[in-house]
DNA sequence: GCCATTTTTTAGACTTGTCTAAAATTATTT
DNA sequence: AAATAATTTTAGACAAGTCTAAAAAATGGC
């Protein structure tokens, strides 16, 4: 069984490895970690040992199977706690983070089983981020409203619902489009109205609006 | 901030410590740590620098106030999540110990808080035992049902609810007077009579004799 | 293809919490 | 009150995880 320790690192690499094996530089996971560069050999030298990760020295690191299923089940409980957190503790999503990264290490099958029972199987944190399932599957984001989305989460326009024209024409004088990034900076409590980053100018829209855009989660 | 080994540490000289200052013998402490005497009189020497436990070598050891508060503390936290896990989550109360050790050492005020208001502040665990304030403060046990003890828990004739004749002749051939100890051994799920333990002998009781006696628990 | 720079690894040290074995102290027995 | 037994402490060692400083390897410029 893992240590915390070893826990935070695999998790970290899992973060950084999104292309190909030995992807991953010694350096990068040292920032994300907050540690030196050398802590970070140690570290995964121990990590291959117990074959956690694929580790070649001065060339790079990856996860193994083994180690892409221990990461995924640690942001699994992690995202399952922030739910918790915010749907039953009145956390607003931006306090959750720190009291995850403790709570996604406590030891207990059954606890996250019936945590997830408990929550109704949510498949999104409030963040927006997917929550693995049990076998270490991420289930691809699916269209929502962009008026679901929180602020800090970043998605991608994915369709309209009602395609009136004077809409259409909305959306192209404000440069969105299929595809387009969006990122939602505030919610604003009293109307729901939204302040969305979009290729890196802002721009205000109704809650109205925001119930007719269709969006995928990044 | 203390140490998750200084939290425990603490918590077993609490539970010890009932009588009197100094009262607390090294070897009591490294059996109930499940460690060496030799490394409870380094950790000793550490919370007492630390100025949370008085100790005098040779002689035994206490908490002081702010160890007190600090054990009480990690005490309340610990039968809070015993509480979650049992009325939230489906635990029943025998496997709730070893993951509430875990949780008990999560950090974060905010957490317990909201936790004591979801689960509507309750004042005992699922055991029976009694959950501290805020302050450190343990509630002295109100006279309760003995119909609503939990197996597991043990406690003390308080009172009965009808007094009749034929009914204390009942306690009197069973050995059942004010203050005698009786431990809830059983409870059946189909008839929710019990199984108690009363000075070493066992006795069964109805449901019906159950809600007529008035018990403290210990 | 060589030199400078950056990245990565090694070597040695430190902290926390644990252990074993031996020494010191206290308690018990006769 | 001395000897034996039990408890407690000290001394030294070890594992995990971290650090600094120095060495080794890779990268990039020219």
């Amino acid at each position: 069984m893992p240590s915390q320790a070893e826990e935070n690192y695999l998790k970290a690499i899992y973060h950084l490895g999104k292309q190909g094996c030995l992807s991953v530089n010694t350096n990068a996971v040292a920032k994300k970690m907050n540690t030196k560069a050398s802590s970070v050999t140690d570290m995964l030298k121990k990590l291959a040992e117990k074959e956690l990760v694929n580790y070649i020295k001065y060339q790079g690191v990856c996860l193994t199977d083994e180690g892409k299923r221990t990461a995924s089940n640690i942001i699994r409980k992690h995202r399952l706690w922030e739910s918790f957190l915010v749907e039953k503790l009145n956390f607003s999503w931006n306090e959750v983070h720190d009291v995850a990264e403790q709570l996604e290490h406590i030891k207990s099958q059954k606890l996250i089983n019936e945590l997830d029972v408990f929550l109704n199987f949510p498949t999104h944190d409030p963040h927006g981020d997917p929550i693995p399932d049990k076998e270490g599957n991420v289930q691809k984001s699916q269209k929502i409203f962009l008026s679901q989305i929180n602020p800090g989460v970043s998605c991608s326009c994915a369709g309209v619902k009602d395609s009136a024209d004077n809409f259409l024409q909305y959306l192209d004088k404000n440069n969105i489009a299929l595809g387009t990034n969006i990122q939602v900076i505030v919610k604003e409590p009293f109307d729901e109205s939204l302040i969305l980053k979009i290729n890196h100018s802002t721009l205000t829209i109704s809650k109205e609006i925001a119930n007719n855009i269709y969006v995928k989660i990044n």
